[in-house]
DNA sequence: TTGAAAGCGCTAACAA
DNA sequence: TTGTTAGCGCTTTCAA
């Protein structure tokens, strides 16, 4: 049963063809290159009874593609990115083309690494999610003429293709929802980071408070910060010091926290305070209260990625396509954005 | 800036030596070879110096190993699967692999065309949770020599490697704890599958209930029910016409919609009712009671897979290496599962 | 101590 | 209508 691998050479030999026929049939370039019906037929006849496939290491080789996109994200166990993984999976799948995805850890090192791994492997196009300090590796894929778009965040300062979200209208959009809730003393959980999904994040939730004349409550943690303890004590004081009545948790790795936090330390506010998330996640839905949340459009984002690096790689470099997309994000309210709603 | 790959004959042409030459200093085969530590710095100097990467896949080619492991699971954002993927990425990416994760969706056909396509590309190792019908693709693989590790089921028929937890110890176990608790009427709902680990939950389960002369409710919930209305109906129906006081949920999917049910149907019974869930997550934990779960040992899982698969792909034919590991999860006890602690 | 050259499996320009 | 052949970039045997 060790059934070698055949190649196209094998065929040739056994049907007494020459390689090119082989190739060409198999190409389905039969008609085109007018090779006769009946050689055609044999060769398809005989590469399904071998079960021929061919070697894609060796045709990308001699041409250049290797129909792989990779998808590199911040962390491939986070909802939002394992939720997109799917679907763009799925989307890249049905065109053809395979898709390896990594995980950067939004560490510059590891995002270098991983590029310099897969320019190594030719593979066609990068959907990136870049970490901090990647600009000028990014403007170097970019100038080489090696398709690549940017989600989730981009650099305002090199011309690149992307696909993000508004973050500030959609911060300010549900930090106004909590106003008109009234609640007063609403937080902004967030993390010290100069990323632009963040700044606008922020942003939208300074504009809200300012055009309702309310005091801005923002309690940055330190990006770095690994210790998910401290990261606690933090988020517990401030609320105590603060007395804050709403938070809005600007990524859902801090809600998760946060929620930790409230039911440890202030069981009985979790039906009474105020809580937005960004970033909406299968089991909010199911919480006691439901938490609101600010929902991206998981299939529109997977769905304008592919179609831009799909376009990327058919267009020469000549007539680059460009497209730098702003999709709307949706607030899903939940209970535990409404003060009189029912709670449980 | 527009900088074209550089190969192996450039070099050699820019310093006026054979490729051979190069390659073996590249290689680090400098000294076996003897090639002069004048020649040798000169390479690796300009080498480094136009940052020279070597064309994988012209290596590829030639070795026949591509440094690629594919690592294929049911749902790449499922929360077990995806933890791991990351936990396996690490691992990997240390040894100088690089991961291919994929979703087979529990579908053979998906499956196999993803085992095809890898195999075209001479892809070094799979790490496999495999789909009910695949067992022959399987046991073509491992009779053609190539490394594959099953994990989170396997085929009992054909000898494989693979990496599974006990299920039926860790449900018999979760399931004595809801008993002594007191619980007396615990509820099993898991789905309809012959699938090994489902089997082996749904035989945990019914040994607990007969080993304390418990009456057995066990609801299937149909395989390819993808209407998730109905499920919930089915489980809505169930939980009221037995009058169960505690429910096991064998997958983490049925439990986020069992939770769902509790919360627009029954309430009042969030929390008096006994909960347990088959993999943990991290919300689960802050859950409103936080739910008690069967916890599947991720780190040790992905370190299992892996040095599994680096063993199989160093172990030359003639010498297999076999391994056929059972872990053990563990119950982490939470507030659902106990009918007298404080439930908020 | 170094180089020439074959060949991995495939595509495609050119020849017949 | 089909075949010959160069070459993608690399490794490695054999020769010098």
């Amino acid at each position: 049963m060790k059934n070698k691998r055949h190649s196209i050479k094998d065929i040739a030999a056994a049907l007494n063809v020459s390689v090119t026929t082989v190739s060409f049939v198999l190409n389905g370039k039969a008609r085109e290159k007018r090779i006769s019906e009946e050689v055609t037929k044999k060769v398809l006849d005989y590469a399904k009874s071998i079960n021929y496939k061919p070697n894609q290491l060796a045709q990308s080789l001699r041409t250049g593609r290797s129909k792989i996109i990779v998808v590199m994200v911040e962390d491939i166990s986070n909802y939002f990115f394992s939720k997109l993984a799917r679907i763009i999976e799925d989307i890249a799948y049905d065109k053809g083309y395979k898709v390896l995805f990594c995980s950067n850890e939004n560490k510059d090192e590891r995002s270098r690494d991983l590029i310099n791994l897969f320019r190594e492997r030719q593979v066609d196009a990068y959907v990136i999610v870049p970490s901090p300090g990647i600009q000028q590796d990014i403007a170097e894929l970019v100038s080489d003429d090696i398709p690549v778009v940017l989600f989730d965040r981009y650099f305002p300062e090199i011309e690149t293709n992307y696909v993000i979200i508004d973050n500030s209208e959609a911060v300010h959009k549900a930090s106004q929802h909590l106003v008109d809730n009234s609640y007063k003393n609403i937080g902004f959980i967030t993390i010290s980071s100069s990323q632009t999904q963040m700044e606008a994040r922020q942003r939208g939730y300074r504009e809200a408070m300012q055009a309702n004349n309310l005091k801005e409550f923002v309690l940055e943690v330190p990006f770095y910060e690994k210790n998910i303890e401290k990261v606690k004590e933090l988020i517990k004081e401030y609320i105590a010091a603060q007395g804050l009545d709403a938070i809005f948790f600007a990524t859902n790795y801090l809600t998760q926290i946060g929620l930790e936090v409230i039911r440890e330390s202030y069981p009985e506010k979790i039906n009474e305070m105020g809580i937005i998330t960004f970033d909406d996640n299968d089991l909010f839905k199911i919480y006691f209260p439901p938490i609101t949340a600010v929902s991206q459009p998981l299939e529109e984002i997977g769905e304008e990625l592919m179609t831009t690096v799909l376009k990327m790689l058919k267009n020469a470099s000549d007539k680059p396509y460009k497209n730098q997309k702003i999709l709307s994000a949706s607030l899903i309210e939940r209970n535990s954005s409404f003060p009189n709603k029912s709670r449980a």
